[in-house]
DNA sequence: CTTTTAATGTAATATCGTAACAGTTTAACT
DNA sequence: AGTTAAACTGTTACGATATTACATTAAAAG
C-alpha cells in the first residue's frame, strides 16, 4: 500500500542544532572521498562548510565572498570548481529556480532530490519521496519519454511560516 | 481509479505540422488578451510566434536574435518584456534548468506544467500528469509545507530519439 | 624519481537578466 | 474631440551568473 509510506523527512526547524549538520556532512564527505579516491581538499572542505553552514541557499558569489581569508577575492571559477565536484558526489545540490546552492540533507540515500522552497523564510527541505520520483517516471514512461534525471522544486510556506502568520 | 486516467500529452512527433501550433497559439493568445483586456502588441505577437515556430526551447537572445527586423538589435529587456506577459498569461513557460523558453502546448487548461526535456533532439513536451502533481501536493503537505507551485523538469531521451538509436 | 594526472591561480569573457527614465501610444472619461 | 491616466516602448547602463583558456603547482602512479 504505498500511501502508507513514511516520508523520509520534514522541513527543517528553525531551531535544530546545526553545528552537528555541518559536522556530519564534513565526515560523509572524507569518507565518501576516501571510498572512491578522490580529493577532499582544503577548498572543497571549506566550500562544503560554508554551503552546510546555511539551511537557506546560497549563490556561487555568496560563497566566494566567504572564502575570502585574507581579503583577497578569488575567481569566480574556484567556486563553481568545488560545487560541480561536491554536486558530483552527491554532496550539495543546485536550485535551478534560484540559480543556488544547497547541502544535501540525505546523503547517499540514493534519492532523486526533490525541494522544498519556503517563499518567507527562504529556508530549503528536502522531500525526496520515492511515490512522487515513482508517479514521475510511470507517467513519463507512459507518454512515451525515457527518464534520466529529475528535478522538482516546490515553492511556498514551511509549517514555521505558516503557523507565525 | 486514478491509475486509469489517460495521460493528456505525449512527447510532441518530429514531423507533426508545426505552423498548425503557432496558428493555434496565436489564436489563442488573441482571445485570451480579448477577454482580460489586455493588448497583444506587435511586440508580444511576434515573440510568441518565434517561441511557438520551435519546440525545442530558445533562450531570450536567440529570441531577440529573431527580432532583428531592420538589422537594428533590441536591448534584451525587449524579449524579458514580451516573455514576462506571455508567462503571466500562461502562453509561455520557463525552463529553469536551461534558462530558456517554450510555448505552452495546454493553454487553457489550468495545468501545472512538468516538462520533458529530450537531451538529444532537445525537443520539448508537457507532461501535465494530475497524477504527479496531486502526489507532490499530498507528500508535501506531510512533510508540513503549504504548496504554491510546483515545478517539474524532467531530462531523458524522447522516444523518437530511443528508436533511432 | 620522473612521468602523468589532478588541482589551483589568474585573467578574460560569455551569458543571462534588471533598473531607471524618457518618450510614445492607447484607453477612459469628461 | 480634448484631456488625463495608464500602459507600452526605446535606450542606456549595469548587475548577476557562469565558462574558457592557459599557466602553474601539487599529488599519485609507475
Amino acid at each position: 500500500m504505498e500511501d502508507m509510506e513514511a516520508l523520509p523527512v520534514r522541513f527543517p526547524s528553525r531551531q535544530h542544532n546545526h553545528s552537528s549538520c555541518v559536522n556530519k556532512l564534513l565526515g560523509d564527505a572524507e569518507e565518501e572521498c576516501r571510498r572512491q579516491k578522490l580529493r577532499f581538499t582544503e577548498q572543497r572542505r571549506k566550500v562544503l562548510e560554508i554551503i552546510a553552514s546555511s539551511h537557506k541557499p546560497l549563490g556561487a558569489y555568496d560563497i566566494l565572498e566567504q572564502m575570502n581569508f585574507s581579503g583577497r577575492r578569488q575567481a569566480p571559477v574556484v567556486a563553481y570548481r568545488a560545487l560541480d565536484f561536491l554536486i558530483n558526489l552527491g554532496l550539495v545540490h543546485r536550485l535551478n529556480s534560484l540559480n543556488a546552492f544547497v547541502a544535501c540533507m540525505a546523503v547517499g540515500e540514493d534519492h532523486t532530490a526533490q525541494f522544498l522552497i519556503c517563499r518567507q523564510c527562504k529556508n530549503v527541505g528536502e522531500l525526496n519521496s520515492n511515490r512522487v520520483s515513482e508517479r514521475i517516471e510511470k507517467d513519463a514512461v507512459e507518454a512515451g519519454f525515457q527518464v534520466d534525471q529529475q528535478l522538482v522544486e516546490i515553492i511556498g510556506i514551511c509549517y514555521e511560516c505558516a503557523e507565525s502568520g
